[in-house]
DNA sequence: ATTTTATTTGAAAAGGGTTATTATTTGAGA
DNA sequence: TCTCAAATAATAACCCTTTTCAAATAAAAT
């Protein structure tokens, strides 16, 4: 929550009680992947009169920042979910085509592709997200 | 183009002019990654009756059956791409923040990570969507 | 504490990609 | 050729997201 007071800061931004009730939803559901319109439900009970354009806006922002991550599974909507700082890369998913369930996996093992991408396109690396698909265990 | 017929037989769907040209259209473009629209137009050029709601169901078709892949760049659309079978699995792509350029990766590498993966969480692997994020050499 | 000002907000309208509807056409097997 | 389920074109509807704009407000200046 610093973090965000002092990243909005830097660009002129104001720390909003619905930006603050915002992130604090997204962290209080980590392991969740929220749509909009789960968060701004979430949100309205601490935050009654909070617009849902201003949780809209506030996703936006927070993931420019890089404090959340927007997640597209297919379904017609962006979902979200907090940055752990503990992880220093964004985790990977994996999406069973059975259930739809998405799991999370805090194996990175990308190390050996990156070093190769950076050497051999002269791409400097940011970011990632990875996604698989197939069968969970539940479904096999 | 075999193969589609033969998929389409399978499951009881007819080959008609507008799915044959359709997916001529990502066969001729490979290396690009087209929105809907941009298919509709070149498709129109060879089939000039075709309606888009039609090239929005058959690109639909055509990613259910395996033919060709969606892909999402945050840009407000879906955008697609010829499955080249000569490649096992669907390549990854870097994407410059500061350009926008989308950089094909013919490499793999994620054999050690699959691998960890279907060990672990016993989870069956069938594909994946792998993105890069950062700034590409002509950015740096 | 008061004033100032650029930023933010809520409500509602607009936007825009995608999907559904429906009457008509058509591919492909009999 | 006949038959009929599947597909199409045109258009309306859908729905997630963004924009608009007047009112409110955070935060710095006074
Ligand atoms: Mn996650
Ligand atoms: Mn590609
Ligand atoms: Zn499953
Ligand atoms: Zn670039």
């Amino acid at each position: 929550m610093e973090e965000l007071k002092e990243k909005l800061k830097v660009k002129g931004l104001k720390l909003t009680p619905q930006r603050r009730a915002t992130l604090e939803v997204l962290f209080n559901n980590q392991g969740q992947h929220l749509n909009t319109e789960e968060i701004y439900a979430i949100v309205k009970e601490k935050c009654p009169e909070i617009g849902l354009a201003t949780v809209y806006r506030t996703l936006q922002l927070l993931d420019e920042m890089g404090l959340i991550s927007k997640l597209n599974l297919d379904d017609g909507c962006s979902r979200y979910e907090f940055n752990n700082h503990d992880e220093d890369h964004q985790h990977h998913h994996l999406i069973c085509q059975s259930c739809g369930a998405v799991i999370e996996v805090e194996l990175d093992l990308l190390d050996q592709l990156e070093e190769a991408i950076e050497k051999e396109y002269r791409f400097r690396i940011k970011d990632h997200k990875v996604k698989f698909f197939g069968i969970c265990s539940n479904c096999d």
